[in-house]
DNA sequence: GTACTCACG
DNA sequence: GACGTACGTGAGTACG
């Protein structure tokens, strides 16, 4: 492509400190090797240019690049403006170093890099992008700043490299209500408080799209302010008029800008091998040299290795992931793996399943892997191709050997405790090879040790974790089974795809675990890993195998009750509608209430659709008898659906049980998830919804004991907080929530009345949840300043709370996570937003500790639970947060809750003293409802 | 697939 | 000084 830059040209436009401060901030601290330079956000930065480059080469890929950059840190616009961008923190100290290496890295590519003294890189993109479109090309500005969106238009389009969308005029208008030649007013009026542009006080961007949506344009608008209706808008606009139109001139990027470049010297160059290899070397980013070396047909040099700092160090060798990975057939090849992985003493392990359900699954085949690109797939359940062999589509397919040979000869490698297993997930292959007769262990769990680092920052599935620290993307499974109504079962997948598909899993599962097994110690979480994430992984297998009893005609017979009640809730509510409509519908609902009936009831936010949660309908309810049956009908459409229909199916036809998932990274505070089916939210707070536990019962001559903490997580709050009167009344077993009120309100335990205790108690959760004005009057229904005036109250008498919230809140904004008591973390990279989600952050914070502890608590009773009762008959079957379920043949009870309670009550020591006591309550009976 | 609603601690 | 708010989950249903 030559000439002058025109049409048919595409220059890709790329904002380059976006770049660098989102590549600093999402990835972990990176230094080089041989003199500890900061360079993480260099390598990051590399990484995302050459992805972009790379991604890029198709039939629509740019004749003109330019990476564009900020240059210092006053503009044009403080002249206007001092406070512009004054609200920004500092550059931090590892990034300072960064910037000049950025634009080395740039011009390494190839790449013209762009920056101009005054200007900021939005100005430059801007001149830039007038000028390519003015002569006719297009062009795509990489970057998602919103203050970039007022340039999109005819032939220009932004691209979020994130997040892989192209924002063109439609994703504008999604973003701020109008067109792109309307983005400066709305954000003029809106304001920008990361930018600190003052804009119009009270007004947001929906306001203010509204707003120049009606008027046309911000002028016309501040002109005919007056008319504006609502009195405090109109005020704003007149009062504030100057102070918009100052904004507008900050917000309005400059597309005239003298500039030292023409569109011409941005043509698209091939990078210079050797330019570019040197300067990767001397970053000594070994992995990416690797793959830039094989896309230009050169050779990768060899880096130096200087002695690592530490055994931790961050450049792992990684080889390129190979196309295909060793088919075994024979067992003498087999051997010779087993051989191979004894003698190494670690081996990564995968296991493929016809199906998720660890109970239902049968084993397929096993892959290993013993160094990066070095895998295997043991095929052992493979059918032959259906489409090949019409008539037998049971047949086994070629170049397998019998399963039980294979797990003969797996079995002594995978029970092993001189070698480790290392898998992803390794919860789901320990329960498959469990019922096939192997105990694996010992064993390293990545999914795990990513969570313990990282619980807080992205999630713990081995794609991501591929794509984030291998940055490779694994083969989809849905290639391989399909998705929907076509999908099939792994073991009907061709054995060539599942070789393939299965060696990457058990490779990436390897490299994963050498690249972020040694960080466990830098964040300091291996103690947490090693006592209470890995040691948990027998024990809920455990558990979820051996399930709990459910009655089927119990819960039948509920269903039947329930479809009854429902059928004649939907007649009356018909009846006062004046007309049948689906009360499972919000949609329908709203449009009933609000629009027919006339009821009083705002709309919601985002959608635009009426708002029906309960707290609505109560509210309702004193205006209409509608709403009452509505709720009715729900409680018990919830009921039927989501417990006695739901749980009837997942009764395992095998055992006559109900067995339960829990996913020990699901929550980001250590908390369990319990999923297929959820057995952690069968009801309890209604009379009708217990009843649903009656149809969870011991088997016969057997009983069920439940065993719960007492208010474990106030009792930590009082520990960690230091509250003296608290840990008084809880050392003299007094009723906490009426001795909270009586120090509150100073009224005498003997004088508390229930609606007193009430709110006392409702402020006791507020605290654990960080609690604000607004949600304590929403919950109790009272005026937001008396409800303010409760929690002034409180931290006058609680100071200790007070100081709590504010030290913890600091420490994340500091450290960017907060830790329990145990030492888990749980990272906040919310917690320095600007904005609304800044509130949810901080309450996030001040609530993580608490829950993340008493979660900590139940781990570590759990784990020492088995030894403990070993010796009864007794299993433990269910974790409930702060409850845990026993079965127990009958006589032996008292036993049980006798040395359950004992585990339950010291868990927390030797590694924490707590200044409180805990306490666990015991039930027992022949079913849920009568042990709880 | 997302939004809404509601079950639990 | 306004904004939008209780913390953490999973599942079923409606709807585009």
């Amino acid at each position: 492509m030559s000439g002058a830059f025109g049409k048919g040209h595409h220059l890709h436009l790329i904002d380059g400190s976006a770049f660098i401060f989102r590549a600093f901030h999402a990835l972990p601290p990176l230094t080089r090797k041989s003199d500890g330079l900061p360079v993480g956000a260099v390598s990051g930065f590399v990484n995302m240019l050459w992805k972009t480059v790379q991604d890029n080469k198709g039939a629509d890929a740019p004749t003109h690049a330019a990476v564009v950059f900020d240059k210092g840190s006053i503009t044009f616009r403080n002249e206007m403006y001092d406070l512009y961008k004054a609200n920004r923190d500092e550059m931090p100290a590892d990034l300072r170093p960064q910037i000049p290496l950025t634009r080395d890295a740039t011009r390494a590519f190839n790449i013209a890099c762009l920056e101009q003294e005054g200007f900021e890189a939005d100005d430059i993109i801007a001149t830039l992008a007038c000028k390519a479109r003015d002569a006719g090309g297009r062009v795509t500005i990489v970057s998602s700043d919103k203050d970039l969106m007022q340039l999109v238009g005819d032939g220009v389009v932004m691209f979020d490299a994130m997040k892989n969308t192209v924002i063109d005029r439609e994703g504008v208008e999604a973003k701020f209500g109008v067109g792109p030649e309307r983005v400066v007013d709305v954000q003029a009026l809106a304001g920008d408080s990361v930018d600190n542009v003052p804009g119009a006080p009270g007004i947001g961007i929906k306001t203010a799209a509204q707003l120049i949506n009606e008027y046309g344009s911000l002028e016309e608008l501040l002109a005919r302010a007056t008319e504006v209706k609502q009195p405090k808008r109109r005020q704003t606009l007149i009062d504030h008029a100057d102070q918009i139109r100052l904004s507008k001139k900050l917000v309005q990027l400059d597309c005239g800008m003298a500039l030292d470049y023409d569109l011409d010297t941005l043509e698209v160059k091939e990078p210079d091998a050797e330019t570019l290899i040197g300067f990767l070397t001397e970053m000594e980013f070994r992995t990416i040299i690797r793959r830039v070396a094989q896309e230009l047909g050169v050779d990768a040099p060899a880096v130096p290795e200087t002695a690592p700092v530490a055994a931790e160090a961050e450049a792992i060798e990684q080889p390129p992931f190979p196309e295909d990975y060793t088919w075994i057939r024979t067992e003498d090849e087999l051997a010779t793996w087993i051989a191979r992985a004894t003698d190494q003493g670690y081996v990564a392990v995968d296991t493929e399943t016809t199906a998720l359900n660890e109970m239902r699954a049968l084993l397929v085949g096993v892959s290993l892997a013993l160094a990066p690109g070095e895998a295997c797939y043991i095929p052992l359940a493979h059918k032959q191709n259906a489409e090949a062999d019409l008539f037998a589509t049971d047949a086994l397919a070629e170049g397998q050997m019998p399963m039980e040979r294979a797990l003969a000869l797996l079995k002594p490698l995978l029970e092993d405790e001189s070698v480790l297993k290392i898998l992803q997930n390794a919860k789901y292959d320990y329960k498959i090879f469990k019922r096939n007769g192997i105990e694996m262990g010992p064993m390293d769990d990545t999914m795990l040790i990513s969570y313990a680092q990282h619980a807080g920052l992205h999630g713990h599935g081995m794609d991501t974790l591929a794509e984030r620290y291998l940055t490779h993307t694994c083969i989809p499974i849905k290639d391989l089974i399909g998705s929907g109504k076509a999908q099939v079962t792994f073991d009907k997948v061709p054995v060539d795809k599942a070789v393939r598909y299965a060696g990457e899993d058990a490779d990436v599962t390897l490299r994963l675990h050498e690249r972020l097994k040694p960080q466990l110690h830098r964040s300091r979480v291996t103690t947490v890993y090693e006592t209470l994430e890995r040691p948990l992984i027998p024990v809920l297998a455990r558990m979820e195998m051996a399930g709990i009893a459910v009655d089927r005609n119990t819960l039948s017979r509920m269903s039947g009750a329930f479809a009854q009640k429902m059928g004649a809730l939907e007649a009356e509510i018909r009846e006062i509608a004046g007309e049948g409509f689906n009360v499972g519908s919000p949609k329908q609902l709203g449009d009933i209430l609000f629009d027919k009936l006339g009821l009083p009831g705002g709309k919601k936010g985002k959608t635009g659709a009426y708002g029906t949660g309960a707290d609505v309908l109560e509210d309702l309810a004193t205006e209409h008898e509608l709403p009452r049956k509505v709720l009715d009908w729900r409680q018990v459409s919830k009921l039927k659906s989501t417990y006695t229909d739901a749980l009837q199916d997942h009764i395992d036809p095998a055992t006559g049980r109900v067995h339960t998932c829990y996913s020990i990274a699901g929550a980001n505070t250590g908390r369990l998830a319990s999923t297929d089916p959820n057995l952690q939210n069968i009801p309890i707070r209604t009379e009708e919804g217990r009843r649903i536990r009656e149809a969870f019962v011991a088997p016969e001559g057997k009983t069920l004991v439940s065993l719960d903490y007492s208010q474990i997580e106030l009792r930590i709050l009082a520990h960690i907080a230091g509250i003296d009167a608290l840990k008084q009344a809880f050392k003299e077993g007094q009723d906490i929530h009426a001795a909270t009120a009586s120090e509150m309100f100073g009224v005498p335990l003997d004088q508390m009345t229930p609606d007193i205790r009430r709110q006392a108690k409702a402020i006791n959760f507020g605290v654990i949840y960080g609690i604000s004005g607004f949600g304590l009057a929403r919950n109790l229904r009272i005026p937001r300043d008396e409800a303010q005036g409760f929690i002034d109250r409180y931290f006058e008498r609680f100071p200790g709370i007070k100081d709590y919230m504010a030290e913890t809140t600091a420490f994340a904004k500091e450290h960017g996570y907060v830790q329990t008591l145990f030492g888990r973390r749980i990272n906040t990279p919310e917690i320095n937003a600007k904005g609304p989600g800044a509130g949810f952050a901080k309450r996030a914070a001040i609530n993580a500790p608490i829950q993340g502890t008493a979660a900590d608590v139940i781990r570590r009773a759990m784990i020492r639970m088995e030894a403990a009762i070993a010796g009864l008959p007794a299993t433990m079957l269910l974790q409930v947060h702060d409850e845990l379920l026993f079965e127990v043949d009958q006589g032996h009870e008292d036993e049980l809750i006798a040395r359950a309670r004992e585990v339950m009550e010291s868990a927390a020591a030797p590694a924490v003293h707590l200044t409180v006591p805990l306490d666990a309550d015991a039930g027992q009976g022949v079913n849920w409802a009568a042990a709880h």
